[in-house]
DNA sequence: CCAAAATATACTCTAGGGGAAATATATCCT
DNA sequence: AGGATATATTTCCCCTAGAGTATATTTTGG
């Protein structure tokens, strides 16, 4: 089964998540929003539904889907450590680190 | 090329970031916390330099790896527009939404 | 200059993932 | 019931990405 960032890292998926984030769609409006077969579409669908990236709604032979934030939020969460990196200007004390041939601390 | 998210897929790549977010590393002690053989250990960190995650400064044979921004950002940059489905507990709002069959706002 | 250390590149093999076409399933409408 | 609509599942094919092995490259120390 697909990680989360493995379920994120195919474009048609991505573009998926980006229609669906304006309003919840049918498969049917998928298939012509993304230029792909109706199968292939529904494949997507399934992986994004085994992964709670999406859930359906059925209404008649309809079924419509929408987004589930959980997912994201994961990769939010993963990301937070390397927030780091550029928040606070604690990367120009990185910087300074690792320009300095030892150690060196500021006060 | 593999896009940023593509390179961020690769669990043993994610771990060398995990490891770099520490302090940065040479090629060697990547390798025996990786558990993988230095060739792999290269081919991942030549796909991270490449794309931008890391770069590597010299210093006689060893060669230092260490992080950089950038990609991180650009996918926290991706993700933001996804954040409204849970921050300012406008999440709530729409489920409300959702579950309504006709308008209802909240104060 | 030579051997060793540290890293990179080239090559081969293999498994898994995505695409399209065909088919199955489900639900509505008359 | 039966045809039509909407979606899901299956099958097959191909291609790429990752793993390992062998080899090349670079730099150091003596």
């Amino acid at each position: 089964m697909p990680t989360t960032i493995d379920v994120l890292a195919e474009p048609s998926r991505r573009r998926i998540l980006d229609l669906l984030l304006e309003r919840p769609r049918s498969v049917n409006e998928l298939v012509d929003q993304l230029g792909l077969t109706q199968p292939g579409t529904s494949k997507h669908l399934k992986v994004l539904r085994d992964s709670g990236f999406v859930r359906v709604r059925q209404e008649a032979q309809r079924r419509w889907y929408e987004l589930r934030p959980e997912p994201l939020q994961e990769i939010d969460a993963w990301l937070s450590p390397y927030r780091r990196l550029w928040s606070d200007r604690l990367d120009a004390l990185e910087q300074h680190l690792d320009a300095m041939p030892d150690g060196d601390e500021p006060a």
